[in-house]
DNA sequence: AGCAAATGCGACGAATTATTCGTATTTTCA
DNA sequence: TGAAAATACGAATAATTCGTCGCATTTGCT
């Protein structure tokens, strides 16, 4: 329906030696800064082997096409974001609820870093989120915050708390996406994810109310 | 950052003759089933004019360019949303709360309509959305709510009352954009809808109780 | 040193695309 | 009816882009 059916997306070959390491390290860097100043209509590998000080053969020795490297920096951050949520919802140090605060808040700040990378990496995701790596690396980190929800909604059914999960967290990241588009303030992001963690905590207050009876 | 800086949008000459009301509409219908079939990665004014039986030539008589095309559809689907809303908002036979599901249940079943096609007019929105015809669209349906939020939450402050207004409208759009990506049951359509709901009166009510002491 | 494997190179082919412009056709209206 | 205005046409143009392939250079290793 939206784009071509699929293509190969895992890296082409393998780096062995220490320079093609470099060479790689360079592209994705490249690319980055590619997708920031010139947006996802016009990155083109040309333009990232470019700036990346390679020609263009050699970039198409480790990335077998263009949507590969936005895969493979889609899928660091991801991972990268994976991990920062983690961290906070298993440090049992804190309640439930400031956690989930914590988690919100540290999320918003991280969407906003970077933002314009951001942005165009999704402007970009028509490429690469049709291939099936896509779709697994996205549901990577779901099992995570299901278990937060076990933990803080122990008497809901399954099927509710899992319908309450994934309504959580995908308000936490495409909110999150859609509010990083624009220029904010500290105070703003502040302000913006206290009223989102507010929300997630009446909600879920609620729900353990009426599970409860 | 994004995109190309900016490029008229606005329509190039309004048709005088009935012929030429019938080619846009044509071409409108057209872009539709080309995004649908097609993507927005194929959408291309060759395939547009072809679709709509029309030459390219005549296509660029009424639009001056692609994006024109892509933003007066959205525009279009803006509208309807927007009337969708306030319909429902204004409608005092219902009480507030009663409304809010009413418009959350409506909106989301109107976002699983014709999913393919607003998922591909979305992947085109870097072509449109800079444009200030855009900005301002967007917009347009803003107040209704807001009205709303003040009927609900009379004693909150102003500021207060806004960032709950925008937290959930842009929930409700952007959250209900990701669930319509895959195709859904009606009773998963009504089910995540009213999880939704469930999530913002809990909020609204939370907000009113803080607000009152 | 010397050889084979690994890596790096960039001109080039093939394909796609947005938009224009000169010309042909149709409509309007006096 | 006849001419001017409006509309329709589509071949041609200019630009961009992805990805390959044959060859040059560098590295690892004996």
């Amino acid at each position: 329906m939206t784009d071509r059916p699929s293509a190969r997306i895992s890296s082409r070959k393998q780096p062995r030696q220490a320079r093609s390491n470099e060479l790689v390290r360079a592209i994705l860097q490249a690319a980055v800064q590619v997708l920031a100043e010139e947006g996802a209509q016009r990155f083109t590998t040309a333009r990232v082997a470019e700036k990346a000080g390679v020609s263009i053969g050699s970039l198409y020795q480790y990335f077998p096409n263009k949507a590969a490297i936005l895969f493979r920096l889609q899928s660091d951050e991801w991972q990268q974001t994976t991990d920062l949520l983690r961290g906070i919802l298993e440090d049992r140090s804190q309640s439930p609820f400031e956690r989930l605060r914590t988690l919100v808040h540290a999320f918003i700040r991280s969407e906003c870093e970077e933002a314009t990378v951001r942005v165009a990496l999704d402007d970009a995701a028509p490429l690469y989120r049709d291939a099936p790596e896509a779709r697994e690396a996205k549901e990577a980190g779901d099992p995570i915050f299901e278990n937060f929800m076990l933990e803080v909604l122990p008497h809901s059914t399954g099927a509710a708390r899992q319908l309450a999960a994934d309504l959580i967290i995908t308000t936490m990241t495409t909110v999150g996406k859609v509010f990083s588009e624009t220029p904010r303030s500290e105070a703003e992001i502040e302000a913006y994810a206290g009223a989102m963690a507010d929300m997630f905590c009446a909600y879920i207050s609620s729900m353990a109310d009426g599970a409860k009876s």
